[in-house]
DNA sequence: GATGAATGAGGCTTCATTCAT
DNA sequence: AATGAATGAAGCCTCATTCAT
């Protein structure tokens, strides 16, 4: 019973600092602030968390690892460059529908001065790159002369800027459809044929 | 004689300012820590820019009105899209190379949640992927189904994701070449064919 | 516990505005020589008020409140002028000698330049000397040709001078008496006659 | 010329001060206000004065020594109080109307707890009321339980409140006329009978 | 476990004053 | 004589964090 208590207060924690830190960036989300839209208090947040930086990190780290695992499996799983980017940014688009805070909190760290992404997390990105560059260059759906970091210009800030773009609004945004699928995988692939 | 000393000092100022925005965000630059770097005393600061958010909206608004009217001129005076591409791009990259910090501090602005760009900046935007977009229409280089939100997406996201990359570590950073250009060009054409 | 702490604290928060407001004036009593003064911190002291204006209109308006609904009340409950001038300095003059910094807080900032008395509180003593007026000319104790501003001059000033004249010396000043009273209701009946 | 222009210089200071003093108040008056009211530099300021308390002492001391001499001679050359109080509030009155600003900087620089007044300008003006209350009770216009701190509270508290009243809204402020004079002049005499 | 009272460092800004020109 | 650029101390306020209850 405290168990299930203390999970949808921990949920509501992680919400509620997701929320905001979309919304106003790391540094001006004050702890209080999460800590009163989630309906707790400051001092049972730092119970859980040992600082901001700890409990952003962590729904961070929770988040990413969910969504590289899924990156992981299509990029093994898919036999064309075609087949991955369909699936990718449906993947994304999905999730983005879906929670459409979580996943702009996801992209938007990148960019945020105020916080750091774990060097780690930035190979992951890297290597994942290196492998969807590998296997277009093998089935040829991806010219030669491209590098890892053309992939992951491509492959990152193409569905990213989409993203931020769309719920920019919140309140009235424009949910992404598969056409947009369609249309932003068609983009990512001929950019770099 | 007092004349150069100011225009020296404000340019400190400005430069101390862009580079600490560019390394820490908006909200984690503090003045007195601009002022330390630019060798001025933080009331000083205060007697040319009413407030911190002052000081950074004018430079803002000083370098990005620069980049607009070339931009602005090149979409009138490129007769492709292929034209206008190279050039964007060469501009854009001979800046990042010439003055790093200026140039980041022009796009990460854009995703600072602790720092508003003026909305008529954004219409400004909207406007030239619309005059892009109806150009690429006529000269058949962009698809008739594509939407100025793509063209944002491609021609914005693309340059800046690559120099994002490249500058994020300015100390042994990798110039960006003519090859670039050519590449990246290249990548943003073919995306939106 | 908690809460006995509390009510102590800011009854020290506001016992040492008060003193400082009087003795600096509103401007020079900076929000740390209070805090210091009530035995707290800064910090804490924004957690029950939102800014240090918010502090000192709050002891203004708790206390003023007091004095105006006794006023009123032995404005109705007078049959005479010398009643009510009577029973209005020895209730003044009474709680100068109990509490003379909160007395002089409430006179003096009426004439201190930084700080704004609510524009609602100058309309009630206006009120209250019309009523006082009315009063008196019913009853013959006041000319007729005198008017409102006339009885503010006596009622306010004549107490209000003495007041300060006793209390501005803290520390050996000469208590008010009942004598006092006397005399000075004496002044202010025979001023307006 | 240069004592001429120096002189039109100085006036525009003193003036400035002046006006500021009264609006806001001593602490609230910053030197580089007035010196740009004053159509000067705030270097120039300091080279006449060495510090912002100087300025108004100056001010201050140059003025009340007017009216302390003018008193004094009223004092010296009326038989009577009557006679007396009606010079004196003829003489205040009219000056009120001459430099509104002038006679309430006079004034409230009393009550401005961060500016003090020379202890020496206190004691005058308890000679003062000595004199007073000595030839009040001598020509029997003053009862003799009265004490100079009576005569005090009534000739300077109740010309004071008028001017302050008459005076607050400088724009549109009520002229004080003839018929004040005689109306105060008999409540100041009434109130001490 | 859970609270929120309490702190203090640090951020933004103002302003009296000095001094090179 | 006159300026105003320049400083730095001090003021108001916020917020991450701790701890007694």
């Amino acid at each position: 019973m405290a168990r299930i208590t203390d999970t949808s207060r921990i949920e509501n924690l992680e919400d509620a600092a997701i929320e905001l830190v979309v919304e106003k960036g790391y540094s001006s989300s004050s702890v209080s602030d999460i800590a009163r839209n989630a309906g707790i208090s400051a001092g049972y947040l730092y119970s859980h968390y040992k600082s901001k930086e700890d409990l952003v990190l962590s729904i961070y780290e929770k988040n990413i690892n969910i969504f590289d695992e899924y990156i992981d499996y299509i990029i093994a799983s898919s036999s064309t460059i075609n087949e991955f980017a369909r699936q990718f940014l449906s993947y994304m688009f999905g999730k983005a529908n879906e929670f459409p805070h979580l996943v702009r909190f996801l992209l938007l760290l990148v960019f945020d001065r105020t916080f750091d992404i774990p060097a780690m997390r930035l190979d992951k990105t890297r290597e994942q790159c290196r492998k969807i560059l590998k296997k277009g260059i093998e089935t040829g759906e991806i010219a030669a002369h491209y590098s890892p970091e053309d992939v992951y210009i491509v492959y990152f800030s193409i569905p990213f800027t989409l993203l931020e773009n769309r719920l920019e609004n919140i309140s009235g945004y424009r949910e992404i459809t598969e056409a947009d699928v369609d249309r932003v995988s068609g983009m990512c692939i001929k950019a770099l044929q």
